[in-house]
DNA sequence: AGTCCACAGGAAGGGCAGGCGA
DNA sequence: TCGCCTGCCCTTCCTGTGGACT
């Protein structure tokens, strides 16, 4: 047997200097030791929680505010920071974290239940057992315990979206036939208006305490971002005007500080990549683009079939009209449906009717991937004007994974 | 002013898949 | 295991629309 053979790029990566330190601390799931430009409502939390230590009974809390506003990071801190607390003085909390936004997971009432169980160190069947009999398992073992239960849902808008908010109501319930325990629980989501929308009985138990995050700013995303730039890249590698152009475009989508993060991150890896010793605002730009043409095929892979067509149609359509410099450069709905049935039987496909693509071409709409508005010709009738909001690499590469599946 | 065109888009309901619960 | 329920995707049917044409 000879010497295995050596892959060089992995060894010339292994030798390759690195420009990260601590990429980890580049994720938002990271935990920072002091959350800033929080401390209002780390305090509030904190203020609503402690008299859990004594044993009293805590009000159930609403937090609320846009994606990347830390309201998951400062939950998941001030409750550790609390069973902390509460182990230095012999006593014992409970917390349980469920993401409600995971599919499979705690996205229906038993599977909810289910995996609290199942957090407790019980164990119940994916399926068949009675809604019922999940609640008084779920009772016996939270009662038998004889410790308050903190229980975060977070994008809990979602699973009420989906399954009403009925359950809110029957597990605030459980708290009066509890003896020996109290649970309290903490609702996270990103929709402010979701709340409008409850029972009046779930908004009373649930809405007891009401925190809302409101987005960073430009200068305090720049701020978190120094911080976070020290340990994950180490001093002078990240140039200033490249943190600032990250908190900068963060800013403008709502203060998202996830988004900044990531921002900073892949600037990072692409500058590693071109061998450069700095992050400059150019591997920010790239960066911008890398994660947008990422986000826009994502998007269109996990579109259905049909509307993938309808696209792919739009898109030659729109070269097509390039390319022949026509004189009406308009692209109408009457037309994508023509050229959709060519290619539906060309590919031996099924086609939907025009009235169901019409709602396909709407919800391309409403994704950005396309702009439409509607027009009248007049005698020869309404229709809807469409236009590509795809170009430059974004608009390539989605031509690509079209072309290979369509031909 | 009335007609006409080529759709937009709402409403209702069918078919199917997957989950729930006895 | 199987009936029931629910949600989703889709079709069918229908009314509405607005500017050009008569």
């Amino acid at each position: 047997m000879g010497s295995r053979q050596e892959n060089l790029i992995f060894s010339q990566y292994l030798k390759q200097p690195t420009l990260f330190q601590d990429k980890d601390t580049l994720t938002a799931n990271f935990i920072p030791s002091k959350i800033k430009h929080r401390e209002q409502e780390i305090q509030q939390l904190s203020v609503t929680l402690a008299p859990a230590l004594k044993g009293y009974t805590i009000n159930n809390i609403f937090v609320y505010g846009t994606c990347g506003t830390g309201k998951t990071v400062c939950c998941k801190t001030v409750l550790q920071q609390l069973q902390d607390a509460a182990a230095a003085n012999d006593k014992e909390i409970q917390t349980l974290y469920i993401n409600c936004k995971m599919k499979r997971v705690a996205d229906t009432e038993y599977r909810l239940f289910a995996q609290l169980i199942r957090l407790l160190g019980g164990w119940v069947p994916d399926t068949g057992l009675p809604t019922d009999v999940l609640y008084r398992r779920f009772f016996e073992m939270v009662d038998s315990t004889n410790k308050p239960l903190i229980i975060i849902l977070d994008e809990i808008d979602t699973l009420i979206n989906k399954i009403g908010d009925e359950f809110l109501y029957n597990l605030s319930r459980i708290n009066i036939e509890l003896k020996n325990t109290r649970i309290t629980i903490i609702g996270i989501t990103n929709n402010a208006s979701f709340r409008d929308s409850l029972d009046q009985r779930v908004k009373s138990s649930l809405g007891e305490e009401e925190i809302l995050f409101k987005p960073y700013n430009a200068t305090q995303l720049h701020d978190i971002l120094a911080e976070r730039t020290l340990s994950g890249f180490g001093e002078g590698v990240v140039l200033d005007e490249a943190v600032g152009k990250c908190a900068a475009l963060a800013a403008q989508e709502h203060g998202d500080a996830r988004r900044a993060l990531d921002l900073l991150r892949v600037a990072g890896e692409i500058a590693e990549r071109m061998g450069d010793v700095n992050v400059t605002e150019t591997h920010v730009d790239l960066a911008e683009e890398k994660i947008n043409l990422e986000r826009i095929v994502e998007l269109i892979k996990s579109q259905p079939l049909h509307s993938q067509l309808v696209l792919h149609v739009i898109i030659t359509q729109t070269e097509k009209q390039q390319d022949a410099q026509w004189t009406d450069r308009r692209i109408l709905s009457g037309d994508i449906f023509h050229h959709y049935n060519t290619i539906c039987t060309a590919t031996n496909i099924k086609p939907l009717t025009q009235r169901r693509v019409s709602d396909l071409v709407a919800e391309l709409d409403m994704l950005g991937v396309i702009a439409t508005r509607v027009i009248s010709k007049g005698r020869y009738g309404r229709t809807r004007e469409i236009s590509l909001s795809l170009s430059g690499p974004v608009r390539e590469k989605t031509r690509k994974i079209l072309v290979t599946k369509f031909g």
